[in-house]
DNA sequence: GCAAATTAATGATTTATTCAAG
DNA sequence: CTTGAATAAATCATTAATTTGC
């Protein structure tokens, strides 16, 4: 958060993951504020573009890097929204307790449900229709754009201000048709990976790949 | 079923979405039980250079495959031992109401739970750790290849014949530094993009794309 | 037989979760 | 602990099978 660290990987150790300059981090939150969630190609592209200007990056850590601001910054107003529902319940249960209380008059009561009993059943995962859709709990950093929460986007709910560009049609469509392209260094504009052992169709090649990192 | 149809779409209608030849398709199929789970962005070129020769493809749409290939197979195991854990919970469930029927002895029984009724509780979405080391579940069409069903797969199980070369330790890196190089048509090999409008900072241009769909 | 209606498969995207560097 | 990177799961959307009424 203090964006005065200048921790730039200005030698040659090849760091394995990037490490965004201040001044990429800047105009990426100012995008993300802004209302850029999920850019396309081209709009990747062009952004890599220009932050390649302050520092070595690639189109892949744009891309991801909006895909992690997005997903964290929804885990946490779900996390927020999370909690205030169980103080909610917590203080609905209170005063249906303080309520049978008063209806039962004074007697000894054993506590049958203990309030810290509640919290951990609201895992992660919530079942598809869970976001209310009236946005309350603003954050300080997030004006009035975007911000649709569309879980449950199948429903009819286009009935605003439905101004898309032509442009803006082609949108997730192909976002992998792209990314470091001309930023990454670009060993060779050919093909210059050794030709692989072609074809493993004998089943004797490379075998899953996915456990692998 | 019958692999007989030869619905390959010759005609020039632009379809939205890859409609895969039967022999591009046999080809991924004879990968895939080859050992081939998630390929590499290297390999997925060389794929799709290859298939393309029996008709249009890009990368992305083997990309997808192997993805959409790879999950499906592991769903449907998913659900085949479901479905055995089910029986073998119903039939456990089954001795132990006997087993109380005879330990009370002979008495009208009012079905507590129906054996239907414990089908649905078990939607998907298992906690990570799951899936049989062993292979069992062996279905008609999959060889002893392969198939490490690496869940967990940050366990020390690299004790194998660890011959990895040097190239292949670049996997699960990058599988998206490419897809359609050279093979969708290149319309043009500069950047002939519009220059689209550049960094909408100002929050007045593009609001999220996540629900255009 | 043969379209319209329904359903099943599957290609394409988005979202959630996890791994690991720093 | 934060967050870049990666993968897996869930979901959307379109096309092919299949059914159904005629």
């Amino acid at each position: 958060m203090s964006p005065a660290a200048a921790a730039v990987s200005s030698s040659s150790s090849s760091s394995s993951r990037w490490c965004p300059t201040p001044e990429q981090l800047m105009i990426l939150e100012e995008m993300y504020r802004g209302g850029t969630r999920t850019p396309n190609a081209s709009q990747i592209q062009q952004i890599t573009a220009h932050l390649s200007f302050y520092g070595k990056i690639e189109g892949k850590n744009v891309f991801y890097w909006f895909q992690n601001h997005k997903a964290r910054d929804r885990q946490k107003l779900r996390r927020k929204l999370m909690s205030k529902q169980i103080m909610h319940q917590q203080h609905v249960l209170y005063n249906h307790q303080q309520q049978q209380q008063n209806n039962n008059g004074p007697q000894n009561h054993h506590h049958h449900l203990h309030s810290h009993h509640l919290l951990p059943q609201f895992s992660h995962y919530t079942p598809v229709g869970f976001l209310p859709q009236e946005g309350g709990v603003e954050d300080a950093s997030t004006p009035m754009v975007g911000y649709s929460w569309n879980h449950c986007h199948h429903l009819p709910e286009r009935c605003e201000v439905v101004e898309d560009k032509p442009m803006a049609r082609t949108y997730g469509r192909d976002w992998m048709i792209m990314l470091d392209l001309g930023l990454t260094s670009p060993n060779s504009c050919s093909r210059p990976l050794k030709t692989l052992e072609l074809f493993p169709v004998t089943a004797t090649g490379l075998r899953d790949t996915t456990s692998t990192n």
